[in-house]
DNA sequence: GCGGACATGATTTTTACGTCA
DNA sequence: TCTGACGTAAAAATCATGTCC
């Protein structure tokens, strides 16, 4: 029964299957992907800024969405594009949004990168197609909203997972992945503490256990030293029958011709010996 | 400026489950 | 009713990139 009780007590339930199925668990949503990639460009973005950054020279194709005001020839801007030539095969243009300056711009001046951010996840599901892979840095705002939406609900339905996306401007397909992450990494921590607490656990039952061995060895020096005297104890004390392990006691015979009887005259000595089974 | 550690977004693979013929 | 094919979501594993020290 120990062991049981013993990972009870430690508090401890491992998080594998703790994430209950969320009751909004779904219906596969079919329309949704296929929607997907089809979101468009809406003209929400058409007064936004770019951050200039260096860039491949196809980047100019992708910044004509841009207010025309702004649109420039950023290979061209950034002249020299001898070595951009290798960036330009793996990242599509505008994930040079996110490169550290902007990073950097973003967290010193708060609000005014967040819409750039936003640009280049919508230029992203645009030529998603395209580059294998790009990052995008949610901003702090974003990643608030996501962490909100996580605390209530750690999976998403279609619905929820769509405004969510709307509302943060990103795919639903961003939102997903980061839901997927977060739970994972959720996980990850979850897992990491439990085995801490384990291993604490696992240590202070040990020491228990050393403590009560100790005890052990010194109750059993004990009876060896104290066994004479044990031996002359009288005869109402209870005694263990050494071969059936029987505890019997003056009074189980009834008897005052009871050898064992409490008012007996002389004392009985219980000789294991030569009686081994003399309380049976 | 370089390199390693770390955080995190994205992708791929695996698994579990429901539906349908 | 059983079964295999198929589709989907979520988890798990992994990769890739950006940031910080």
């Amino acid at each position: 029964m120990g062991d049981l009780e013993d990972v009870r007590n430690t508090g401890l339930a491992l998080a594998l299957g703790s994430h209950e199925k969320p009751e909004n668990h779904l219906q596969p949503d079919h329309q949704e992907k296929k929607k997907g990639k089809k979101e468009k460009f809406s003209l929400k973005y058409d007064n936004l800024f770019p951050s200039l950054t260096l860039g491949p020279s196809e980047v100019e194709t992708t910044t004509t969405y841009l207010l025309p005001d702004t649109k420039m020839e950023v290979g061209k801007v950034c002249g020299e594009s001898v070595d951009l030539q290798k960036q330009a095969s793996s990242v599509s243009g505008v994930s040079s949004f996110s490169n550290s300056s902007s990073i950097k711009q973003e967290r010193e001046s708060g609000e005014e990168e967040v819409e750039v951010e936003r640009v280049s996840s919508r230029v992203n599901d645009e030529d998603e197609e395209a580059s294998p892979r790009k990052k995008l840095r949610l901003t702090k705002q974003q990643s608030g909203v996501l962490e909100d939406s996580f605390k209530e609900h750690a999976t998403l339905n279609p619905k929820q997972k769509k405004d969510l996306a709307e509302q943060l401007n990103l795919r639903p397909r961003q939102v997903e992945v980061w839901f997927q992450n977060r739970r994972a990494r959720t996980k990850l921590k979850q897992t990491e503490v439990d085995c801490e607490l384990l291993k604490k656990r696992c240590e202070t039952l040990t020491e228990e256990n050393k403590r009560l061995q100790k005890d052990l060895q010194e109750l059993k020096s004990l009876r060896s030293i104290a066994a004479p005297f044990y031996m002359k104890l009288p005869a109402a004390t209870l005694t263990l029958c050494p071969s059936c392990e029987r505890v019997s006691s003056a009074g189980d015979a009834g008897s005052s011709t009871n050898p064992f009887s409490i008012g007996a005259p002389k004392p009985h000595f219980y000789n294991p010996f030569t009686h081994p089974s003399a309380a049976c």
